[in-house]
DNA sequence: CGCCTGACTGATAACGTTATCACACAAATC
DNA sequence: GATTTGTGTGATAACGTTATCAGTCAGGCG
């Protein structure tokens, strides 16, 4: 009774108190224990204050992994991206996490790093850890697929972003980018632009990016010729990855080094954009005057280069909380329910980086 | 047996198979199932044989909330940050996984979005599912502080990214921002500017912003007055927050309408930087012949912008790497090792948004 | 008075693993 | 032949919860 800090056990500050600890020091069966702190099921006021003064005395924090075990729910959900630099990936998270917020719910982060051995690591990770249902942005693959194919057989809630998979039990939200790269290069055409490069596309990977055939759609339409020269893009093995600045800049430079360079260029990304203007603005060439650049994405950052660059919103806060919903739906509603698509539109926003086509510039050089 | 795809017990692909599924059809005990799996303990070849067989074919994985409660270990650490839109944070964990992956561990990111709420309600998931360990690089605030000593006290192994917490179990790694902060404001001084601002500090977070005190240090130790019309931020409330390109930008503006604008800014982060520039561009300066602007971070874009940013490299990989090796030291081999603290050096990266101070533009208006 | 209902409490048995002990058998050792 | 050692296998009891069932005790009702 003299020493106030450590109980008569001695081992106060050492393991974690469980719910036996409280019952025995407030004098009560664990199962009410349990009851006070869930809050169901009928505790009388006495029992309850005994129970909550001994939760606060021993700082007592239920074990999620018994609980969770026990009640065969995480509320926890998993969400595997592509990877965390992009702007992209935190708008997604940051709209997610509205969502699952409010309904009480964790979740579980885990990033491909473009690599597909540890996509799979995260994907089993959390599979492992028995989240109640995943959000999967990651880009589509042959044996991401697979993998995809297993988990849904397992009956896991799963959603989309950006990404084909065609199952009922399976949603998918997503942006329409090739209605943005149509309505971005039907804006090149419409200010006069007829040699457009494309920056930011391998040919491996051309064939799945939407944006890029809204891109070859507009020409197409307005019958300007696709030339192969002016679709330029990381050296291959990048892997199924995304276009950096780096790109964007080592694109540009090739475009610039052609007999007739473009006189605008739809860049894959914003941050290829950047860099594509980083490249023009080394050669000495004027954006927009001498070269029109569009970016895509509408990164924060997109409204402060110099000169601002035009560029494709996406929404992309928005479709984190569609997709957080039409989880929720899943987990809470089961799988019955029919398979739902939502599609959100882009939308052009015209900036500094194009402008009229001005005369051709002196073909002299 | 005409049927290959469902068991005799028709619940093939509905509720997850467990260790006792594997058992009954591999015609062994649980016991002998976990052996094979956990690849430890005596097993003959022949057993190990027909439990992989069936692991196959139920597709069997093991349950990780049982595996953890069990072990009292989950193999997975948390991983708090105020923040993921930042390249500093994608940086961290990528330095992070990288160790964490090669000792099998898991990773269980939250974000604070730069509220206390959030942030102690991320503590409390990842500490109620009993994470390893915790890697924390949230800013300080005296609530979170209270909220740590209460992990710590449970021995919850934790190490903190450049925040402070003297107690003998936290170890801590962070760069050497104050000196990172000295070195460019030396620079500029060296190259002749005089009326350096700094941009992106608000009047109630400065205490605690090591870049800005070694600002405060290097212009003292050259006899150059500290005033306090240079020093412009966020408007307060917008919590213990970062800077971005807007505070940038507005704080330049700032600047800008004094009566005597600087002729120098050191900006909090390379976005408050680029802002900051944006600004200029807008009121027709240019950057560097007319003000010189330094930023900090060295986020990949900053070589990209018009001018490329001088700045100051902060090595976040490498402080990544460290704390997951600190970590897994506290995780692995107990808390009785010495607290340790690594202070790894940032240094200045100089382009072409710095130059010689020219003389003083026409002072006329 | 007997019976029912509602408020309250507790014992018991899971949830899916794995540590530990116990046993069985063969080969090697004394 | 008895003991040890090494290999292989299984039964049992946890890990920390909670669902479920089985009470107990008032008080209200016929």
């Amino acid at each position: 009774m003299t020493n106030k800090r450590k109980t008569k056990s001695g081992k106060d500050s050492g393991r974690h108190p469980t719910i036996l600890d409280i019952a025995e020091r407030a004098g009560v069966a664990p199962m009410t224990v349990s009851r006070v702190v869930n809050e169901n099921g009928y505790v009388s006021e006495a029992m309850r204050e005994k129970v909550q003064r001994a939760v606060k005395e021993l700082n007592y924090h239920p074990n999620g992994l018994a609980r969770s075990l026990k009640r065969q729910r995480t509320h926890v959900v998993g969400i595997l991206l592509p990877d965390i630099a992009n702007p992209f990936s935190a708008q997604l998270i940051s709209g997610i996490q509205e969502i699952l917020q409010m309904r009480g719910y964790a979740s579980f982060i885990c990033t491909s790093e473009r690599s597909l051995e540890r996509e799979q690591a995260g994907l089993s990770a959390l599979f492992d850890h028995r989240v109640d249902g995943v959000v999967i942005a990651t880009r589509e693959t042959p044996t991401g697929n697979e993998w995809l194919s297993r988990l849904v057989e397992r009956q896991l809630p799963t959603v989309l972003v950006g990404r084909e998979f065609p199952h009922p039990h399976v949603d998918r939200v997503t942006a329409d980018h090739r209605k943005g790269g149509y309505e971005a290069t039907r804006y090149l055409i419409s200010t006069g632009h007829k040699r457009i490069g494309f920056v930011g596309v391998s040919r491996a990977n051309g064939k799945g990016l939407r944006r890029f055939q809204g891109y070859l759609a507009a020409l197409r339409e307005h019958q300007l010729p696709v030339e192969e020269e002016l679709i330029v893009g990381p050296d291959s093995t990048s892997g199924p990855g995304y276009s950096t600045q780096d790109d964007g800049y080592q694109g540009m430079k090739r475009l610039l080094n052609q007999r007739r360079p473009p006189t605008a260029v739809f860049a894959r990304n914003d941050f290829t954009a950047i860099g594509a203007m980083c490249a023009l603005h080394d050669a000495g060439l004027s954006v927009p005057d001498e070269v029109s650049v569009v970016g895509f994405d509408n990164v924060p950052l997109s409204a402060y280069t110099s000169p601002p660059l035009t560029t494709v919103d996406q929404p992309t806060v928005e479709q984190g909380r569609q997709a957080a919903s039409l989880l929720l739906e899943r987990i809470e509603g089961g799988q019955t329910r029919e398979r739902k698509e939502i599609n959100l539109s882009c939308h052009l926003i015209v900036r500094q980086s194009t402008g009229q086509r001005k005369a051709a510039r002196r073909q002299t050089v």
